[in-house]
RNA sequence: GGGCCUAUAGCUCAGUUGGUUCAGAGCGCACGCCUGAUAAGCGUGAGGUCGGUGGUUCAAAUCCACCUAGGCCCA
């Protein structure tokens, strides 16, 4: 009779596939959480438990421009464990998202697109064209996120170019305004002359350019800071090539740590940097120099002589190096006060570190109102910021004798002033062809201009103190994160609210027809928000200004008719203001919990964020801000499309699934940088497998268990199984802790060590005879498979957070699953069994005798002796506490080690092996000393045996 | 140039207040076994002067300084 005992042993078997294909299978998924709307089910069923807690993430809103990359999915991804983990915990989590709409790269983008047409369009159509390119890239964007596995209320996101929110910009702006936080001041922008219209950045072009280029002396009416030129009068040389900026001067900079010289060239003395003297004199007066080819740039040197002083002006070069007078500290400098060359004034010698070498004297005349970098030092100095330029390009009466002259034609006769007047020292018709800004459009040369703008004040009601102690309370993860920020908004200026563009909120001020003051009322921009919110931001266009105004009357002058401002909000109040838009307007409360957001965005969101708070509420939106760090290729550097090594997020979708990407966010210390590359990526995928296997395995050995009827009480399971609990145990308590602490990685090595070492390659290889050949519904069996069921639950609970797609197909293949969805099942709650330490501490002795003995087997397996450890008999031989164990553990350790027998003896720790003697028993392949003892089983052992019965 | 931060095996990460157990884990890799988790599973093994240099200390991956490389934000 031959009996083919394979059909009677009980293989794993489960439908969960070992191939993930998680391409295919994750929209599936998805789709069935959408159907059954699982994530507003979560958090209403969260919402009814009394006392439930609520934990709120605020969403800092992506810009509405372009597909989603890397960064953002792990940005989203970070969001979304957390968001799953409080819920899955119990506490009410509802997660918004939001995009950021408003603002110039989208407006650029449309005016490409919409090329010539534009000059046609009103605002309010354009504003049409910028509402409907957002939408586009919101609707793409939300699907790619969603398809990351993210939940949320996709259904109801917030954008800040809805109306109700453009409605709430404005309100929170009338809030500022009530509390005195906005003051108007002067700020210079790029300013095209001919379409008389500011400028971003990213539409001036540099393109040659032949400017005038002189020096020009400014006389000190201080004294230099030198015993031996007492009584000598002084000039300061500057350079320029812009003579029209020269009625705006209000101040020389010199740079702290150069080297000035006092030269004495045709009975005057005058001052310029060290290292620029002979450039200064090749230009001026080239019979000073010796050598007559003095390079255009500075000397080789200088350099070295800007960064520490020292040296000397190279004498060799002089015809007279007797001539320098004195060398003079930069820093000595500061507080000269010297004549304006035409102007009725006098100005002062400021300090500045963006004085440079390149070019010039060392000593830059100084424009608040013309340019970046002299509006940055001036208002350092207090300077005033004067603009005597008109939209057109004239000058203004501030300008004196040159009002109402064209500012580029007005150079020539600048320098011919200057030259009558002694104050010019190189030739007048020097010039110089340089890269000049120019209009995109026109592609006219453009000026730098301040223009009147609308500020927030840091030191309003003491703001800026009262942010920085705002800061201190707020929880800040990793902690550097509250130097940054501080130092941040230690030392920023004033923040400038007005931007000169179309596709944005209106800043709701009006304007005095008659004296051109502005009109700052809470109750008149009551009255546009109400509009924004009915109509949009159309409406502040569509409108005359009297319907908002209404009758109110100018404060100045009385009069009651009034222009609307031209200038809108920077984007930064937008987002700024979302603690207002989307966590008050929606019942969340001020301050949520946590924003979640890249380290850029100390600079950005938290900031701005932080600073409407502050002002409007008296205290942080958020109790904690969580910051990681940006993804890097795989050799740590910053991803560029020119350099051609990013990565999309689509592409590894494509290739392994979402899973694989939410592994790969938690599986790296997002603190820091993160890193990805194609080797990254497919370690994660192998580390998915073994998760994956581990489950399919548990899910398998489950086959025909029903907990209801099978389910042995955890006191009753076998020890070995109890110890599988509580290394369980050991492992939820790490990844609960790993979750609260947001140390994601934490979970996921915690993870693979749970899967890999305690569960494949210990417990589930220990129990595979008892699953597998036992007494298919004896107790024994039906203990492991109790503790596999427990197990694989908990395990696919605490999972689901981060394998989202892989938990939620598992949990249904899962035997009297006690939740429709794993997302629905809560944390695992199960208490360590009673005599968990004890177990842990016996089983991990005799887990070392088993490595001793797997070393042993291993030779013998390499010698020939053996192939699968069941071919070996071993004898142990072991003393004091560990023989104890050993004899009190004897009957389990064929088990345990996997052999057919085990031996103890006396005499030094050591194991022998040798080959299991007799034959195998021909269903469980184990050598074992009763084979044959059932007559109707001649081949099989006696647990077999009576295992068929 | 400034502010903040990072640097431990090929990869991802542990390493509490400096001290027997401090140079670790998993993966990958190499070699072998199994063929009853099979495009799986098991075993054994090789791999690092803890970015570099100097210092503090009886003792440093751990503290300090500088340097190098890299990141974010400014200028």
């Amino acid at each position: 009779m031959l009996v083919d005992y394979k059909d009677t042993v009980n293989l794993p078997k489960t439908a969960f596939p070992m191939k993930a294909n998680l391409p295919q299978r994750e929209p599936e998924i998805l789709r069935g959480w959408e159907e059954q709307a699982i994530f507003q089910r979560l958090v209403a069923s969260n919402a009814e438990r009394p006392g439930a807690k609520r934990f709120v993430l605020h969403d800092g809103p992506p810009y509405a421009n372009g597909d989603i990359h890397i960064g953002h999915a792990l940005n989203k991804i970070l969001k979304d464990v957390v968001v799953k983990y409080r819920n899955l915990k119990g506490e009410v989590a509802d997660y918004v998202p939001g995009w950021d709409c408003h603002g110039l790269p989208i407006e650029l983008k449309v005016d490409k697109e919409l090329g010539p047409k534009k000059r046609d369009m009103d605002r309010a159509q354009i504003i049409e064209a910028c509402r409907a390119y957002a939408r586009k890239w919101i609707d793409r964007q939300r699907e790619s996120f969603k398809r990351l596995g993210v939940f949320g209320r996709w259904d109801d996101p917030y954008t800040t170019m809805s109306k109700g929110y453009e409605a709430e910009i404005v309100r929170t702006f009338a809030r500022a305004a009530e509390k005195g936080f906005l003051f108007r001041g002067k700020k210079p922008v790029y300013w095209c002359i001919t379409d008389r219209t500011a400028l971003a950045e990213a539409e001036v072009e540099y393109e040659d350019h032949t400017s005038p280029s002189i020096y020009v002396a400014f006389d000190l009416v201080s004294p230099l800071p030198e015993a031996k030129l007492a009584g000598k009068k002084a000039r300061l040389v500057i350079w320029t090539t812009t003579p029209w900026t020269l009625p705006a001067n209000l101040a020389v900079a010199a740079h702290p740590d150069f080297t000035y010289v006092a030269y004495e060239l045709h009975g005057q003395v005058l001052v310029v940097a060290k290292d620029l003297l002979t450039r200064f004199l090749a230009d001026c007066a080239p019979d000073e120099l010796l050598v007559k080819d003095v390079p255009v740039a500075h000397s080789p040197d200088a350099h070295a002589a800007a960064t520490g002083g020292g040296g000397l002006v190279p004498s060799a070069h002089l015809v007279h190096p007797e001539r320098i007078l004195a060398y003079l500290d930069g820093k000595a400098l500061e507080g000269l006060i010297y004549r304006h060359p035409f102007m009725d004034r006098e100005s002062p010698v400021i300090l500045g570190e963006h004085v440079t070498l390149e070019a010039g004297t060392g000593l830059v005349h100084t424009a608040p109102g013309h340019g970046a970098e002299d509006y940055q030092v001036g208002l350092a100095y207090g300077l005033e910021v004067l603009n005597p330029v008109d939209g057109a390009g004239r000058f203004t009466e501030e300008a004196g004798k040159y009002a109402g002259k064209k500012i580029f034609e007005a150079n020539a006769e600048i320098v011919a002033d200057l030259q009558a007047s002694g104050h010019l020292l190189s030739d007048p018709k020097a010039s110089l062809r340089h890269s000049y800004p120019h209009c995109w459009r026109c592609h006219n040369p453009v000026v730098f201009r301040a223009t009147d703008q609308w500020f927030l004040s840091l030191e309003h009601d003491g703001l800026r103190k009262r942010t920085l102690a705002a800061i201190d309370r707020v929880q800040w993860i990793p902690r550097w994160g509250r130097e940054r920020i501080y130092g941040m908004i230690e030392n920023r200026p004033d923040w400038c609210l007005s931007r000169q563009r179309t596709w944005g909120v209106p800043i709701p001020v009006f304007y005095c027809e008659g004296c051109a003051e502005p009109l700052v009322s809470p109750a008149v921009m009551g009255r546009v928000a109400q509009a924004f919110e009915a109509e949009g931001i159309e409406a502040w266009y569509r409108h005359a200004p009297a319907d908002f105004t209404q009758g109110d009357r100018c404060p100045k002058c009385g009069k009651a008719e009034f222009r609307r401002e031209q200038d809108i909000l920077d984007v930064w109040w937008d987002s700024g203001v979302s603690w207002a838009a989307v966590a008050e307007k929606r019942g969340f409360g001020v301050p949520v919990d946590l924003y979640l957001e890249g380290s850029d965005q100390h600079r950005g969101w938290f900031h701005s964020s932080l600073l409407t708070s502050v002002a409007i509420r008296g205290q942080a939106p958020y109790r904690g801000v969580l910051t990681h760090g940006f993804v890097l290729d795989g050799h740590g550097k910053a991803m560029s499309k020119s350099l051609g090594n990013t990565v999309a997020p689509e592409e590894i979708i494509k290739k392994y699934g979402a899973d694989i990407l939410r592994l790969w966010v938690s599986a790296a210390d997002y603190r820091d940088d993160v890193r990805i590359s194609n080797e990254i990526v497919a370690g994660l995928a192998e580390g998915y497998t073994k998760i994956r296997n581990t489950v399919r395995y548990m899910l398998g050995a489950l086959d025909g268990f029903d907990p209801a009827r099978d389910a042995v009480p955890v006191e009753e399971l076998e020890p070995l199984d109890r110890w599988a609990l509580a290394k369980l145990a050991a492992w939820d308590e790490k990844v609960k802790a790993a979750y609260e602490n947001y140390e994601f990685h934490l979970a996921y090595h915690a993870t693979m060590q749970l899967c890999a070492v305690d569960l494949s390659s210990l417990y589930f290889d220990i129990i595979k005879d008892r699953l597998y050949t036992w007494k298919k519904d004896g107790k024994p069996r039906r203990s492991a498979q109790t503790a596999l069921w427990l197990v694989c639950q908990d395990v696919l609970r605490l999972l689901a957070p981060v394998l989202s797609f892989t938990a939620s197909e598992a949990w249904g293949h899962l035997p009297g699953r006690p939740a429709e969805s794993v997302f629905l099942a809560g944390l695992p709650t199960r208490a360590r069994p009673a005599d968990a330490d004890a177990l842990e501490a016996r089983y991990g002795k005799l887990f070392e005798v088993r490595a001793m003995v797997q070393k042993k087997l291993e030779e013998a397996r390499r010698a020939g002796l053996i192939g699968k450890s069941l071919e070996a008999a071993v004898t142990i031989r072991a003393e004091g506490e560990t023989r104890a164990l050993l004899e009190e553990a004897k009957a389990e350790l064929p088990t345990l080690f996997i052999v057919s027998k085990v031996t103890l003896a006396d005499g030094p720790s050591g194991v022998d092996v040798e080959r299991a003697p007799g034959e195998k028993c021909e269903r469980c392949w184990i050598y074992a000393d009763d084979r044959g003892v059932d007559p109707a089983h001649p081949t099989l052992c006696g647990k077999c045996a009576s295992a068929l019965r």
